[in-house]
DNA sequence: TTGTACGCGTTATCAA
DNA sequence: TTGATAACGCGTACAA
């Protein structure tokens, strides 16, 4: 019924169940010709490890730590309730996470927090700064395995990127806002940050189709809305002063502030935006944001914490598995 | 360090290891007053079931079958290769999953697939006949957990469903047909079968928002492709040649048909169709297809599985888990 | 009604 | 370099 066990390995090789289990978990100590009989016997009894009882035995409980930063809005809360979802769950499969909240942008503080952490795996949401990607050595260096998390590290030693492919996401918002929009006419883009390799992908990504694809439509200058309501709404009223926008590409936080500057906008500009929030929800049922490109965190959740397992476990990961799914929100779509 | 054990709580309830067994399965035969004190016990210790320790001993091995249709094209392909890929993954979990092939629409075979069953759950895609749903009264009423797949039976006694919701598929495609058409014009609807309630449901979304809001556009009467490509491939030409298409919006599979047909119009409508598959993908990148509706078959099987398992572990199944999201596929945006 | 003792498949300790 | 043997947390015959 339950395939073979070790038992029956020890058997047809016939060795003990120590000297199995030193073959199988490459402790060493076995003479060749021990090792190739274990070897044969596997093959021949066709074994798979049983993790239950692995794990069972050596009373293993996976610690997984999340350092993502903190905030009770906006997609970092959703991050944050996804994570909160998953944790009984794990619990009863001998997960324990832990969420480790950072300030976005303290690069002192992430970097602190990465320093004292206790775990066997950890997914990290930080800055690409230097100082980090130390600290993801360190941390590899230790045994502790690191998968990135929304915001890749490509340069750092990471194993595994858990996020959006942002270039394809900059395309795509390019090509409905093209679509979109049949007549001539300027067109915004907001980031977050300018510095921020996620944002600068997803402007990256839009500017290229743009040119390729949509010549009618002209590009602003990108500006910088820092994540902030406040700071996008004023950025916005500004452009549209100047002359009227026929779209509003917006890649970071700040919503809020957007869709009080575009309802009152004389002609109501073509609106994309990034992660499905309370707010842009709310925009797209109003009419007032087009489309939301969405990053659906809890399947990034249950992402990281299937790569985390399957590293400490020893299994192979395909960089497939971290590939999060773009999900594309409109007025019928909302779910 | 792992969490309190039931020797733990047979302390602490000063009673024996099979007494809590008792409570905690509860098996009867019990003392009200043991009783008591077991549960007590569990609540002051914070005591969780270690299932992988639960199911090593009574040496527990889920047995999940998936009857659906065979076939080596299109999406029920795509959905084969998903369950192939996660099966050595659920070996390991002691987790074995059948796939037992039926013909799609041979409610006969379908009806004897489910007859002769041998498993703990089972995920059904089939059709929406009397027959079947006295089928799945029947392996409910026999212990089996029934979820169904892809197409939902909810007159039945499933108790989950692992899918779309195929009017809001449906409401999407018509929002974008509609803004991606500015001109009048006359707008073509293929299902595959017009008595499939999936196919009904999209065409009932499609047409409700082109009423609501696109007016603009003339919906000739749906036709029926019998998701074959010499069916769509001429229904389209049909349809083209007694007056020029503007949109189409193909609802099931025969999506080579479609491809061949659009590429012989003289005037490229706007095309819409489901599920990315090899042929969907190329019309992508060729310009023949503008948007493909996808139901990823990965997530619906690593849904599916999950449901099951939570059924026969006796936990709470929110109705949240078994949706799958809709992703939307555009030239810019194909993974 | 209650309790004891053993087995599940794997790991780990100790002695040979 | 090897091999008994005792855990791990839970379920379950069987005995009391």
């Amino acid at each position: 019924m339950s395939g073979p066990t070790v038992h029956d390995v020890a058997r047809t090789a016939q060795v003990s169940l120590a000297t199995v289990d030193r073959v199988l978990n490459n402790r060493g100590g076995v003479s060749s010709k021990a090792e190739a009989k274990v070897k044969a016997a596997v093959a021949q009894t066709g074994y798979v490890r049983n993790m239950a009882a692995a794990n069972l035995s050596r009373r293993r409980v996976y610690r997984f730590c999340f350092v993502v930063p903190s905030g009770d809005t906006g997609f970092v809360a959703l991050l944050q309730a996804a994570l909160e979802r998953e944790r009984s769950r794990l619990v009863e499969e001998q997960i324990l996470i832990q969420i480790i909240p950072t300030h976005a942008f303290d690069v002192a503080g992430q970097v602190a927090a990465l320093r004292d952490l206790d775990c066997d795996a950890v997914a990290i949401m930080a800055s690409e700064a230097p100082e980090i990607q130390e600290e993801v050595s360190r941390l590899r260096a230790s045994g502790v395995r690191v998968v990135t998390l929304v915001a890749d590290l490509p340069q750092s030693d990471r194993e595994a990127y858990v996020g959006l492919d942002n270039v394809a996401a900059g395309r795509t918002a390019a090509e409905f806002m093209g679509r979109f929009l049949g007549a001539s006419g300027e067109v915004l883009m907001i980031a977050g940050s300018l510095s921020s390799r996620d944002h600068n992908e997803r402007l990256m990504g839009f500017r290229r189709v743009m040119q390729e694809r949509f010549q009618h439509l002209t590009l602003l200058p990108a500006v910088e809305g820092n994540d902030d309501a406040q700071s996008v709404e004023r950025l916005v009223a500004e452009a549209s002063a100047a002359r009227p926008l026929v779209g509003i590409y917006a890649i970071g936080a700040g919503n809020k502030g957007l869709v009080r500057a575009v309802q009152k906008a004389d002609a109501k500009p073509v609106t994309i935006v990034h992660e499905l929030t309370p707010t842009s929800r709310q925009g797209l049922r109003d009419g007032t944001i087009d489309l939301v490109l969405d990053q659906d965190t809890s399947a990034a959740v249950v992402a990281a914490v299937r790569i985390m397992r399957d590293l400490t476990e020893g299994r192979e990961v395909s960089a497939e598995t971290g590939k999060i799914r773009l999900n594309i929100f409109s007025r019928e779509n909302i779910q």
